[in-house]
DNA sequence: ATGTCC
């Protein structure tokens, strides 16, 4: 006990903040120097009281000088407000590091309202299934690396029957359509053609024009991690008017992507700008937000929507693709993006809200969240809440992280579940196993007040990019 | 999530 290791936690009760000078004392601190731990907390404890005293010491003069310099820094920055109120769905599964980032966000000065879905966990800067309205300000980490991230479902006029009697041809469909994983894309003569590509706005800076012939290269491709093209059935209990399509059983292509390396590269490029240009103290500082009333604010808002229609478009010419090869018809599409700004009305005024990870849920407004492989999807409709900032979660939700997934989870057990419910696996990695994700109908259950359920999606045929942690 | 360097 007595020579347990001083951590951060320690530290900042102490009185530390979370800044780089808490990293120059856990450095110091590493070193031992034959201090007992008592000892070395009351040096501690000193140096942040008095930082002036220690500038010659021997030990602690770079942690004194790294204060004195956090103090100047502190001076400069924008200030945070004290606290703000946010709404949140599913409390009791949401891990408190998300929480934290979100409790965060609701300091800026330009938060207005936020709200954290039963699908939240940590990200970067804003957590996953956090929503923000903020006033005349976009943060483009609030959006998230992936612009545009989302899923489309097209229903086609295939009875359910057509998964099972044509199994085989539609695992073709798959594989001949779809491409994946990081810096994959299409050579010249396979590429797809798409109006995107004819968008002013790849003429706005040299950033993009540079990127418009990788974005072409990648049109219609889907990337990696948790992104996915199924084939799976889609169950209609009622008839739905407002979609055109009759209680039963449909097949049904759903895919989640974004808008691969264009949106990446766009991204990681305004963050820094926005970082540059708005200076936050050192907890928020990922959270740095452009004013939509500057020359930078525009071109981010710009380039953002771009990225958008990009993620559509690639969206597009898959399910344009399949529903070729199928030589069916599409009863109905359905579309949503999860990562992106949008401007909305909001108890009575215009706000920017920021999704990232969180659906669109206005009142009518349909969307899909997705289960995992392995559990269903659901069609839903909008209820329009105000305390959840119109929105709802983007799908189940990581149980665990990617590391402890594929250090941890068996592939037996995973190809168990898979055999059990009949569905076919193409690429993944262990990572993306069902088990790796919360319960959907618990994250539902959290939800009821913020979307309606009109259709159940299940998975039956499944592509991923494949990361080598699992073996077919 | 991307794809090879602030």
């Amino acid at each position: 006990m007595e020579n347990k290791r001083i951590n951060g936690n320690d530290l900042l009760a102490l009185g530390y903040d979370e800044n780089s000078a808490l990293g120059v004392a856990l450095q110091i601190n590493k070193k031992r120097l034959g201090f007992t731990r008592e000892q070395m907390l009351a040096y501690f404890s000193a140096v942040l009281a008095n930082p002036e005293a220690y500038l010659e010491d021997a030990i602690f003069k770079t942690l004194a000088q790294e204060l004195l310099k956090q103090d100047e820094l502190e001076a400069s920055y924008i200030a945070l407000k004290e606290e703000g109120h946010y709404e949140i769905y599913g409390e009791e599964h949401i891990e408190e590091g998300a929480k934290q980032q979100m409790q965060v966000a609701m300091t800026l000065p330009v938060s207005v309202a936020g709200a954290l879905m039963p699908d939240a966990h940590q990200g970067y800067g804003l957590p996953i299934g956090g929503v923000l309205a903020t006033s005349n300000a976009v943060i483009p980490y609030g959006v998230g690396v992936d612009i545009g991230c989302r899923m489309a479902l097209s229903i086609f006029d295939l009875p359910a029957a057509y998964l099972t009697e044509h199994s085989d041809a539609l695992k073709k469909v798959i594989m001949q359509t779809t491409k994946f994983g990081a810096g994959q894309g299409f050579q010249k003569g396979d590429r797809a053609s798409h109006a995107v590509l004819e968008q002013d706005t790849f003429a706005m800076n040299d950033l993009l024009r540079s990127l418009k012939d990788k974005a072409w290269a990648q049109l219609g491709t889907s990337g990696g991690g948790n992104h996915f093209v199924e084939f799976g059935v889609i169950a209609f209990e009622q008839t739905d008017a407002d979609l055109g399509v009759q209680a039963g059983e449909y097949l049904a292509l759903l895919t989640h992507s974004g808008s691969r390396g264009l949106g990446a590269t766009l991204a990681d490029h305004y963050t820094k700008l926005a970082k540059q240009l708005c200076k936050l103290p050192y907890k928020a500082q990922h959270l740095a937000y452009l004013d939509l009333g500057t020359a930078e604010g525009q071109e981010y808002w710009m380039a953002m929507n771009l990225a958008g229609d990009y993620a559509s478009a690639c969206h597009e010419v898959i399910h344009e693709k399949v529903r070729q090869q199928l030589g069916a018809e599409r009863l109905a599409k359905v579309e949503n993006h999860h990562n992106f700004a949008w401007k909305e009305m909001w108890n009575g005024q215009e706000l920017i809200v920021h999704r990232k990870g969180a659906t669109p849920a206005a009142k009518g407004v349909m969307g899909i969240i997705p289960g995992s492989m392995a559990s269903p999807g659901f069609l839903v409709r909008g209820k329009g809440q105000m305390e959840s900032i119109n929105s709802a979660s983007h799908g189940a939700g990581r149980l665990m992280s990617r590391t402890k997934a594929i250090k941890t989870l068996a592939a037996a057990d995973l190809k168990a579940i898979l055999n059990d419910q009949g569905i076919t696996l193409m690429g993944a990695g262990m990572d993306e196993a069902p088990m790796a994700y919360k319960d959907i109908h618990t994250v539902m259950a959290a939800q009821q007040d913020l979307v309606d359920v009109l259709a159940t999606f299940s998975p039956k045929i499944v592509r991923m990019a494949d990361d080598g942690s699992r073996e077919d």
